[in-house]
DNA sequence: AGGAAAATTACGAGAAGTCGTAATTCTAAG
DNA sequence: CTTAGAATTACGACTTCTCGTAATTTTCCT
């Protein structure tokens, strides 16, 4: 089971990560996304991806977007996991805020050999869960995800449990430690039709947040009684 | 007290990095030696090293070596602390063994950065010497080494604590770890002439090393018996 | 359906790092 | 002092990633 993974550089390893990460997200990657996550104009990303296309990693499919072959799959599944075991690593073990690890992770992911991935993993007792509840893809490149809506698709009178935030950028996530808005509390819609934004409930505490803070927040669905 | 270091490409500080072991081993560092280090072609040092000299890293003079400028020392320095400080990352927290952690910590060191590396060291105890027992250059670039000597410089019937090894593959230390010649031991030279190296005693035992594996011992004299 | 706005692509260009080959310069041994 | 061998340099080439500009295609709103 000793999966070959090929080489690739740093920067293509990031565009596959992009590229993963806006496929689980919206189904495929398009070229202004990935311009956007990964900070280059839109001319580069074609050159890139076409060069990716050429290895066989990627299909692109001109004003359709990007789709990662099962080889790019791999690899990106991969890159996604050191960068989620590095969150850990300078969580868990450098006591450093959930909110300030995205960037260095992003930088150290392509530092973490397999070597250093198995005792790393070791160490943190084999999470399966980055800090912000997003999983680990396994070894194998699986990730079985239990399902997860996002909080401002619930409706009002119902709510859940916090499993995972899917932006990583400090700000938001400062934000969130705030409202004690984290992964494994339980949550609740009270009203949708605020012109502010939503009132809810965390753990008995009653607040309001905007739309787009409740889109990155997803929770598991509790049936029952929601009022807490 | 804010140094403001430049910011320079990851093989830029390896090529610093290299530059600054070779100064403190002898003086100045060639072209050649350069070449042997960093796995690469003469004529390609040639042209890097063009380029670290516009910067106002380092001054070449042909056939002479190269030698680092103020700031060049002040980022080789912080590479090698990075450097060091990721192989005690390795050994003391993911528990890897001293002879696997140098090549690593090549790719680890990059990717450190200070943000990491403030928690990184307060984790780690703040720790004088990487696990080699080499010292870990300060914040501020300095080094205060006491004074050291080879191993195979030693006079019969002295001896000292073996204080550093001086090479970081892992060949070599592999077999000191087999010989328990490790940083903190103490050891004596029973007999320097013999055709097949060195007849030293470790803690009591004793032993014959080859005269490469003893220049790369380096070892805190001690006056008086040295017999145990 | 038509046209404006947005997305995409096709260039050309430049920086960094690598290589190999060939020519030159130094060094050290005889 | 001469000369072979080692070290050094010059040069051209390739790769990867980046950029900006301009042309094109698509989408979507009216």
């Amino acid at each position: 089971m000793n999966t070959e993974l090929e080489t690739v550089s740093n920067q293509a390893e990031e565009y596959l990560e992009a590229i993963y990460r806006l496929e689980q997200k919206t189904g495929y990657a398009r070229t202004m996304d990935l311009a956007r996550s990964l900070n280059v104009v839109p001319g580069s990303i074609t050159n890139t991806i076409d060069n990716l296309e050429k290895k066989g990693l990627v299909i692109h499919t001109p004003y359709r977007g990007v789709k990662l072959t099962d080889n790019g799959q791999k690899i990106a599944s991969n890159v996604l996991r050191r960068h989620r075991l590095a969150e850990r690593l300078l969580t868990d073990i450098l006591h450093i805020d959930w909110s300030q690890v995205h960037d260095p992770a992003c930088k150290l992911e392509h530092a973490l050999s397999p070597e250093i991935l198995k005792p790393l993993e070791k160490v943190l007792g084999h999470p399966k869960r980055c800090p912000h509840g997003n999983l680990i893809p396994t070894n194998c490149g699986g990730v079985f995800e239990e399902e997860t809506v996002a909080l401002s698709e619930l409706d009002a009178k119902t709510g859940g449990i916090i499993i995972k935030i899917t932006k990583e950028e400090s700000e938001a996530l400062q934000q969130l430690t705030e409202l004690h808005l984290i992964p494994g509390k339980r949550v609740a819609i009270e009203n949708k039709n605020l012109p502010s934004g939503l009132a809810i409930s965390v753990e008995g505490e009653h607040l309001t947040i905007d739309y787009d803070l409740a889109a990155i927040i997803h929770v598991k669905k509790m049936e029952g009684d929601v009022r807490n």
